[in-house]
DNA sequence: ACTGGCTGTCTTGCATGCACGAAAACCGAT
DNA sequence: ATCGGTTTTCGTGCATGCAAGACAGCCAGT
């Protein structure tokens, strides 16, 4: 397997984070995930920078390291950049796509439908995210693939909630309609154009977000210098 | 100061790749390296770690860390996502910036052109450089900076040989111009589409490229397992 | 009571030590 | 001489130890 303990922290981590485990503005204590884990430290604070090197905590010298808490602000501007990312997805995926991942897609977006239908927003959100991760891996850029997904998890702490919007998962689903259409058809520059407004800006979801989240959950950081201010007692699970 | 040597040592280490002094496939000796910057092993491997993370180095367990060495698959990709980032950020730009960095802008560009015209590429790179970070930064987005840059730099061990094509500055001066244009008309659309086309497949500065590298300067792992293969003897400086 | 400084405690940052694993060096056999 | 297997060597991965810095609590002074 060859595997060292300093990326199955990390990686363990990073799912804690993605997940809702460890909430923005959470405290990660090194000897605590040590003992947690059953290693010492130093794995422990390897994984730490490779998490902060990717922006999912940070680490104040001598102060120990937080999960990143992002302010509405910090957020809208990873959904503009989310939006341009996969919107190159799509754009390539319509040109790229195999007819094998053409099938695929549409048998996920199928069941993207159903699961629609049948109201359950927690259960769509999965299918929701296998349809993207269908589209990145077909635009056939690994760079590209793993960048959107980065950013996408970077996001996650606070997207959770935002299909629970009253109708929002009927147009979530309706704009993946569009989008499949023009991807089927190999339409590339409206994949993209649907793909971005689909993520971005334009699309009502985001203000509807917004207006939601103001402090997603509890915690976050208006300020970095507060960021860690309000020291939580180390959930993390 | 308050900055860890970690951090510095990352920091330097980042330097030394993109400034093309540690080149890609150089083995990254964790005892050197200590012994060079006067540290114990620790901080070395964890600026190692954030540099893996970032995609700079590669850690193959128990093998030690390489610079990470982009076969030309793979700087296309990056470079089609270079494209987008820098698309949004001219985008964006032709928006928000303030009047201040309107004229700073213009500035950038007019030395652009005067360098240009006295013809060392080398020169012209540095001051084509800031003429892009003044254009990330009026985006007004930070976290949109940030991943610009983290992939600008991880091109730029391939992208310093560009310039040297013949007639290549000129043209580079030339699509600023119009990228500048739309900007200060605040063109967003326009803005976009131009810096695109300046960054992307589209220019035809890339397929110059392309056919120029073909293995970059030596090394490189079109199969990353043989990335190390080439085990050269731990320049770096 | 509130502010400012001091001290103690606790966590981090870095150094060092040790063991496992991989590559290189070696060696005997064909 | 080359090849398969063994041994040796060396570098990494992790554990542990130690010192400096940050925060909390305490105390004196206003």
């Amino acid at each position: 397997m060859a595997e060292t303990r300093s990326e199955q922290l990390a990686r363990a981590l990073e799912d804690d984070i993605c997940a809702g485990r460890a909430l923005p503005g959470a405290r990660l204590d090194e000897q605590v995930l040590a003992q947690r884990f059953g290693t010492s430290r130093t794995p422990v604070r390897e994984a730490l920078k490779m998490l902060a090197a990717q922006g999912f905590v940070e680490i104040r010298p001598r102060q120990g390291a937080v999960v990143v808490g992002l302010d509405v602000r910090q957020v809208l501007e990873l959904f503009e950049i989310m939006a341009v990312l996969e919107g190159l997805c799509a754009r390539l995926a319509a040109r790229r796509m195999t007819p094998a991942e053409r099938a695929e897609l549409t048998s996920v977006h199928a069941e993207c439908q159903r699961l629609a239908a049948a109201g359950d927003p927690d259960v769509y959100y999965a299918m929701n995210t296998r349809f993207h991760e269908v589209i990145y891996a077909g635009s056939h850029n690994r760079q590209l693939e793993e960048e959107t997904r980065r950013v996408r998890n970077r996001l996650s702490p606070y997207r959770r909630n935002q299909l629970h919007q009253l109708g929002r998962v009927a147009k979530s689903v309706q704009e993946h309609d569009d989008v499949v259409r023009a991807l089927l058809e190999g339409d590339a520059e409206r994949a993209e154009t649907l793909m971005r407004r689909h993520i971005g800006i334009q699309g009502d979801s985001l203000s509807d977000f917004v207006s939601n989240m103001s402090m997603p959950h509890h915690v976050a950081a208006p300020q970095p210098s507060l960021a860690g201010a309000i020291t939580r007692p180390t959930i993390v699970r």
